[in-house]
DNA sequence: CTAACGTACAACCAAATGGTTGTAGATGAA
DNA sequence: TTCATCTACAACCATTTGGTTGTACGTTAG
């Protein structure tokens, strides 16, 4: 499996919050230290804080000590994980439409009717 | 914006459970009734019912009456809104990596210092 | 018609979440 | 050294979440 099931919840769930993704978003494009992503947010410093390590425990940004203060920077990998969980959906999604192309493009009477009326659903 | 802000909290949050990615699965490959679904997991049919309630209004599947049944079909747009959240981040990455490369590649001294020491943040 | 099935929804509860304040330890600047 | 800054973390609180049970309603099968 390419993430396992727990790390896929956590992945999703640090993802499920604004001012996370925000803090993602902003740790792509600077490299900035969680006091001054605290300054951006109606919030005190410790709860950005907190915002940081669901993030860190999630796999999308690392924090790298710089001086006094500690840098955090996303790591693409994780973003890359989260992606991939998705695209097995899809990949689960377009399989099943191929095989519904598939029996429509049956010729008719081959194997076992398609809809058999209700049988057990 | 692809999908505004509280649309994509809602999308991983539907996202960032087991059983609730397991009940998208299965709407992928079949299209189970609800209480089809609550036969699966350790838990009572009120519990796997709010679960398709937090897809459904994830935009990530639809319910369909079908006789006495209500059978759970997954929305495919919804885990595609879901991915292009991902390809946004994905886009900023990118772009910051091309940033530095532009950077690097460009003749020393042209425009300012690329880190005048340790300005101010 | 009556019984069984599938669903919907309310009320309730324990645990997790998202926020707060307060305290304390490192580090850099004066 | 001393002070201000940045961080870490504990304790606490309100709200949400994920689960439960119980009741009620529409639909299909006998």
């Amino acid at each position: 499996m390419v993430v396992d099931e727990e790390a896929a919840d956590r992945l999703f769930h640090a993802l499920a919050d604004t001012t996370r993704r925000d803090i993602l978003r902003r740790s792509i494009e600077g490299e900035p230290s969680v006091s001054r992503l605290a300054e951006l947010y109606p919030m005190s410093f410790a709860a950005v804080q907190k915002h940081v390590a669901v993030l860190e425990r999630a796999g999308l940004v690392t924090k790298t000590r710089h001086g006094r203060e500690q840098r955090v920077r996303t790591d693409p990998d994780g973003v890359r994980r989260a992606r991939q969980a998705l695209d097995h959906l899809e990949a689960l999604w377009r399989g099943r439409v191929d095989r519904m192309v598939d029996l429509l493009a049956e010729p008719a009477g081959t194997s076992g009717p398609d809809e058999p009326k209700e049988t057990d659903r």
